[in-house]
RNA sequence: GGCGUCGUGGCCGAGUGGCUAGGCUGGGCUCUGCAAAAGCUCCUACAGCGGUUCGAAUCCGCUCGACGCCUCCA
């Protein structure tokens, strides 16, 4: 099997991964909030944990995939004012109507794009038994507390002998420091502590019963509870946008540490955010492209449409730890790379072998490998692509060769990457008139052959430029000509 | 204000002590009736200033700039 290495947030370097049970991999990894449409950068996020799956399943683990769907708490009644009023119960926002909404247009998004879905994909309102249960535990090992009706993470107990900052690197007086100011009236201890349960104020429409009485449970505790009832105390793999290492994550496993006295996560990856106009993606400040809008067009960011795989591939050529800024020249450019790859990914079916080989697809498809297996090396591994691409338009031109045992294995090799892993689709839409479509471009070629043989030209050019209007392109080559719809 | 990441050719984006990806754009050539496509080829960059080193885009320091986190966030 590869060896992969694997950048660790927790120590900041490349690790070559152990699973701890050999052959098995456990990976959670944040998912959306449900109350609002997920924007491209959650979907970044999302897909450059897709594409770590999938090669995780190539090489053969077996991966169990948690990705939850956060669906409780955080939510108000913009109506607060009305919350004595007798609404009648359906002029209301029911809370789980919103989820519900929220949720398949985040599945129908995520199909989209091709992705896979994960093993498990677990809510967080589904597991409020579970969170009660852990803030018992936690505040039975002294390390929360209960102040009116909320409950509060304890962190400078825990930090006598644990270290809340070992994810994000904070030094927790340097925490101290900065919450202080924000934090004047709460109910809380230490301004650092945060919230395991809290009280529902009367504006918040997401409730349950508890010990404390109703509340709901802190936005941290969803994903401790989650990942250990699904992966275990100790997991392999904990996935998440960057902007979660802090304070989220580094939450999640002061919880985990104070229920289970154990590190629950080995390796910790965050994938890094996209951009637009050089900032952050984000719900509130409305700098932001909706998935829907990409593919449609329908945006004042972009000049056209895009389809899903070009999308997707615009993401994969850039890492996953790296920033990456959407513009609509960027994806311009990747859109023509993308449509020359696929290009001569068509010729490749009709590659014929030749003899002997004249380059080591061995070679080749160990730097794949390569490129995978240095943290996931997209961007390098496309590259290794383009080359093939190169490789595929000399062998149709008859200037390189491959014997044929080498071209099943370079045909199988670039399917496994484009598609499996990379999962871009280049499988053309079905369409029960394409073969009448193509016989009639046939048949028009060979009108066209008729008049160029009589050096008609301007037939001939008028039928070229007339079906490249419709988005038919001819080609003219040695052996005739062949055409590509766009 | 604190912590952190980053600054690469016209643009996007890898690399991270010597062998200097890839894509897009632009120029040239081959092929071609002309195109297109394809192939070949040219434009050789690492914010600035110092330092370490035989050698630095890559390590160290400082300066400038950008971004992220510190509040819900992928």
């Amino acid at each position: 099997m590869q060896t992969i290495q694997i950048y660790n947030s927790l120590t900041n370097k490349k690790e070559a991964l152990i699973p701890i049970k050999e052959g098995y991999i456990g990976m959670y990894v944040c998912g959306p909030t449900v109350y609002s449409n997920v924007h491209m950068g959650n979907v970044r996020s999302f897909m450059s944990f897709d594409m770590i799956y999938r090669y995780f399943l190539h090489l053969g683990y077996k991966v169990r995939y948690v990705r939850n769907i956060t669906d409780a708490g955080h939510l108000t009644d913009d109506d607060a004012e009305d919350k004595i009023s007798t609404k009648a119960r359906l002029e209301k926002l029911e809370p789980m109507e919103i989820v519900q909404k929220y949720t398949i247009d985040f599945h129908q998004i995520l199909q989209e794009f091709n992705f896979l879905p994960p093993s498990i994909e677990p809510t967080a309102t589904g597991h409020i038994m579970e969170q009660i249960k852990a803030i018992e535990t936690i505040i039975d090992h002294g390390l929360a507390y209960e102040i009116n009706g909320s409950v509060y993470f304890d962190v400078l107990k825990y930090n006598e002998t644990e270290n809340y900052g070992i994810l994000s690197k904070r030094k927790i007086e340097d925490t101290i420091e900065n919450t202080r100011i924000l934090e004047g009236q709460s109910d809380k201890k230490n301004a650092q502590d945060f919230a395991l349960w809290k009280k529902a104020e009367p504006e918040h429409i997401q409730r349950w019963d508890s010990p404390w009485g109703t509340g709901f449970p802190g936005w941290h505790l969803e994903c401790t509870v989650m990942s250990t009832k699904y992966l275990g105390k100790e997991f392999d793999i904990h996935g998440g946008g960057m902007d979660l290492k802090f304070p989220h994550h580094e939450c999640e496993i002061a919880q985990a540490q104070a229920c289970n006295h154990i590190n629950p996560v080995k390796y910790w990856m965050h994938g890094n955010m996209l951009t637009l106009n050089g900032k952050k993606m984000s719900k509130s400040t409305g700098n932001n492209i909706l998935p829907r809008e990409l593919l449609s067009g329908e945006n004042d960011n972009i000049t056209k449409a895009y389809t899903p795989s070009v999308v997707r591939f615009f993401m994969m050529q850039a890492h996953y730890r790296s920033v990456l800024d959407f513009s609509n020249d960027a994806i311009l450019a990747a859109e023509k790379g993308y449509n020359r790859l696929m290009e001569s990914l068509k010729l490749l079916k009709q590659l014929k072998s030749g003899p002997n080989s004249t380059f080591k697809v061995s070679d080749w498809k160990q730097k794949c490998y390569d490129a995978m297996n240095d943290d996931f090396n997209t961007p390098i591994l496309i590259a290794h692509l383009f080359e093939a691409a190169k490789f595929i338009n000399l062998i149709q031109d008859e200037k390189e060769f491959l014997n044929s045992e080498d071209l099943t294995d370079f045909k199988a090799t670039i399917h496994l990457f484009i598609n499996d892993v990379l999962g871009l689709d280049n499988k053309s839409k079905i369409d029960h008139n394409s073969n009448k479509l193509d016989g009639v471009v046939e048949m028009l070629i060979q009108l066209r052959k008729e008049a160029r043989d009589d050096g008609n030209w301007a037939l001939s050019d008028q039928i070229r430029n007339d079906l490249s209007e419709l988005g038919i392109h001819l080609k003219d080559g040695k052996d005739g000509t062949s055409f590509s719809i766009k």
